[in-house]
DNA sequence: CCGAATTGGTTAACAGTGTTAACTTAACGA
DNA sequence: TCGTTAAGTTAACACTGTTAACCAATTCGG
């Protein structure tokens, strides 16, 4: 399908979260989007209710396209440790090569987030309920030991958004190599929620 | 000194900071703002370059805050380790306590961080300092076993800043307890840098 | 003591924003 | 062929950040 062909809606999309990605937030305009794609900006209007419906349209793609990426990511190991960490490495592999899409889920900033309905969002989040019954049966065959496997999945899926949002938002210090930076924080991630390994 | 005794300039932060808590950045506007404090909108422009310098103001504040009780809750401590936990969680302390300063620090978000000025960002990150000095100290003393002392402590600034952006920006699960998750996964990033206790 | 400069504010205006209402124009079904 | 639907348009409204021009009071230099 070229980019002639490519519907009007999908256009608009595709513009939005380029512009979104490159310029930001702030200066994303209706006007700006339809300009782009030959379009009055009323047009956007006939495929989308509003700007936020816009956006949210772009998170619910980006969270759809990444929990597919981690179940294709765990799909292929076989025991349980390494599901564990295929789980964790789809995620951060998809965060870089797609920071564009990635990006837009996290840019509904907090505060702005009451407008986006976050059953919506708890809904899709696939991803995370595969690296929970991970976790649970990481315990039950007595590779961690954790009271709250709810809580630790929250806590890792945390823990690695704070790690790839210090290396895309470019506030990571100029001197660090980002490959190395993810390596090493995955494996202090995974570390932490392992249990330890005692040498008698 | 009463509200009415601050200065415009003191008001025009507060209101600002309050406004960007409660209600977003998108829906921030200089109108607003003076409506609040009692004066023409153009007037914030007597003490404020533009709305950019004003938002770059109140990060700035923060930071520094941010940076004072750091080194507070970690100066009372003897140990390396003690000093360790002071500084992650004096952190995570300030940010819980005082969430419309923290968000204020990662509210202007990675696309639209161009235009804030990094350098100025950087120096004034005294407790990140303060971190990687610790963190040396613990590899002198083998507490921990890290070849890079700058990235671990890049990469546990991320991954709390990642656990408390969860919890405030409300992503968080809401049966689970707010409290409780921080704790534990302080834990895990805490566990995930200390060497190993092989039991003999 | 008086004029000049500074301080701290104002109003009016410009270009750009999201969004709505009303209108057009083409295609299709009965 | 008439009515309906789809896909788009233009004009307008209320709002935005920001600038220019203006004003009044205070402070300072001679």
């Amino acid at each position: 399908m070229s980019e002639e062909e490519k519907s009007l809606r999908e256009k608009i999309l595709d513009t939005s979260r380029h512009f979104l990605f490159t310029e930001g937030y702030s200066s994303l305009s209706m006007r700006k989007i339809a300009k782009e794609v030959g379009a009055s900006a009323t047009s956007i209007y006939l495929y989308f209710e509003n700007k936020d419906h816009l956006i949210h349209t772009l998170i619910e793609e980006s969270v759809e396209e990444l929990s597919v990426a981690i179940e294709e990511s765990a799909s292929q190991k076989l025991s349980t440790i390494d599901k564990f960490e295929a789980i964790i490495r789809g995620y951060v592999s998809f965060a870089m090569a797609n920071p564009e899409k990635y990006q837009v889920i996290y840019m509904v900033l907090s505060s702005e987030m009451g407008r986006y309905p976050k059953e919506k969002f708890r809904k899709v989040r696939r991803g995370y309920a595969l690296l929970e019954s991970v976790i649970k049966q990481g315990i039950s065959e007595g590779l961690m030991e954790l009271e709250e496997p709810k809580i630790a999945t929250y806590s890792i899926w945390a823990q690695l958004h704070g790690v790839i949002s210090v290396v895309q938002s470019q506030r990571l210090d100029s001197r660090i190599d980002k490959n190395k930076f993810i390596e090493e924080s995955i494996e202090h991630i995974v570390q932490g929620f392992l249990v330890r390994i005692t040498t008698s």
